[in-house]
DNA sequence: TTGGGTTGTTTACACAAAGTTAACATCTGA
DNA sequence: TCAGATGTTAACTTTGTGTAAACAACCCAA
């Protein structure tokens, strides 16, 4: 299994830019996302929590620096790369965006070919160790390492996707997952699946753990809790 | 008898050079991957795991330092050598290349032979204890020197890959190797091998041992475990 | 050099587990 | 109470793995 594609969320207002990139990057593997203007890059970055984001300065709705500076107003986004594309020589921008959080700058206009391997660079820059650090939570311990789970000491063997599911939901004990969110962490954006796929694997999670970890919070997601 | 063949990974951009060492490592019984720029060099060490590597300081896309500071930065290559190839008395690489962990410089220009003996001697010198340890799980025992395997003192013999196979997982019970990390490690990084040749060296294994120490996670990969 | 044995790889197929869907039951909050 | 959301179950589909057997490469001894 490789590991799941880094997910890349691109914010421009122009059609045709956004498509070049979007194209290019999934050529090298990535999970693309785009949207087309502030508000709609806030509400995808909810929905699907990229690893990266690329905002365009100037757009419709909301510009780069304004739905930057909100997302970093959020923890979800505190281990989110956060880039802008600016004009050439644009220090003002350049100023602003760092005092609100970004992570660095990408100079339009920028062949395809640099950008990806800009992209490339910005997660060899963040290479975490910690994809695979056990998660301990009360008398519950996830071993990545493993793909085991232990409930009081004792072992049990979850198949993949439950193993994913667990291991995604228990990163933050208490925080609560949409299905959508889960559904684009575990299963990506692409991949389409029923309304009950998620139900199903949680129930089977319960089943084999005993305990009832996962709380379901009616009409939005489920949350992991002990 | 002889352990698996040390893997060299060499980054330098002029194709004669790194021709022409490949050429030489491997008369010597090396493993060698090259890398054309500082891009390709991170990718191929994250893919081969190399034991040892030489940078060419002077490269496109990341020069050797950049490359090295990236690599030291990640607990992968905690136990890699990394050595510099640097221009005669370019002292500012040398002090440079130091502060970023590396562990010892070439000189261009270098004869072939030169080379090899020096990449003998830096093997030499880290000669691995771990290399040699006899790795011992419950009832079973491990002896790389012999490369033979004992359960419960009755000793068996496995074939080479049979053997680095289990060797391999060995190294980490409990932890779960990747389809791919097997594959680069056991059979190399340029070798293509079909899908089932794993599945049935697994076989032989648990089939000459008589236990299942051997567990597979569905979707990912195998794990020793006993 | 030859030929048998050993090791490594591939192929083809069977099978079991994992994942998904659909249908229905149950719950919950306005 | 009732609609919408979730739980449950079983059937179905897909995927990955196990296995046997054949083939190829290699080694070694006669």
């Amino acid at each position: 299994m490789a590991p799941a594609a880094k997910k890349i969320l691109i914010a421009d207002d122009e059609p045709d830019i956004l498509e070049i990139i979007t194209y290019n990057l999934q050529l090298h593997g990535y999970d693309v996302v785009t949207a087309k203007d502030g508000d709609q890059a806030i509400q995808k970055a909810r929905e699907t929590n990229p690893d990266l984001i690329i905002l365009d300065i100037m757009m419709p709705k909301k510009n780069g620096i304004e739905v930057c500076k909100i997302l970093r107003g959020q923890p979800a986004f505190d281990n989110t790369l956060i880039v802008f594309l600016t004009a050439l020589n644009d220090e003002l921008s350049h100023v602003k965006g760092l005092e609100f959080g970004a992570d660095d700058f990408i100079s339009k206009p920028i062949s395809p070919k640099v950008m990806v391997s800009k992209v490339n660079a910005f997660f060899r820059r963040v290479a975490k160790p910690e994809d695979s650090k056990a998660v301990e939570v009360g008398e519950l311990r996830i071993e990545p390492e493993e793909y085991m789970v232990y409930y009081k000491g004792v072992p049990i063997s979850l198949a993949k996707k439950e193993f994913e599911l667990l291991n995604y939901l228990a990163s933050k004990p208490g925080r609560v997952f949409l299905r959508n969110e889960i559904l684009n962490q575990i299963w990506g954006s692409e991949v389409i699946v029923g309304d009950r796929t998620i139900d199903v694997h949680i129930r089977k999670i319960r089943q084999k753990l005993g305990v009832d970890c996962i709380t379901t919070v009616k009409g939005v997601g489920y949350k992991f809790d002990i």
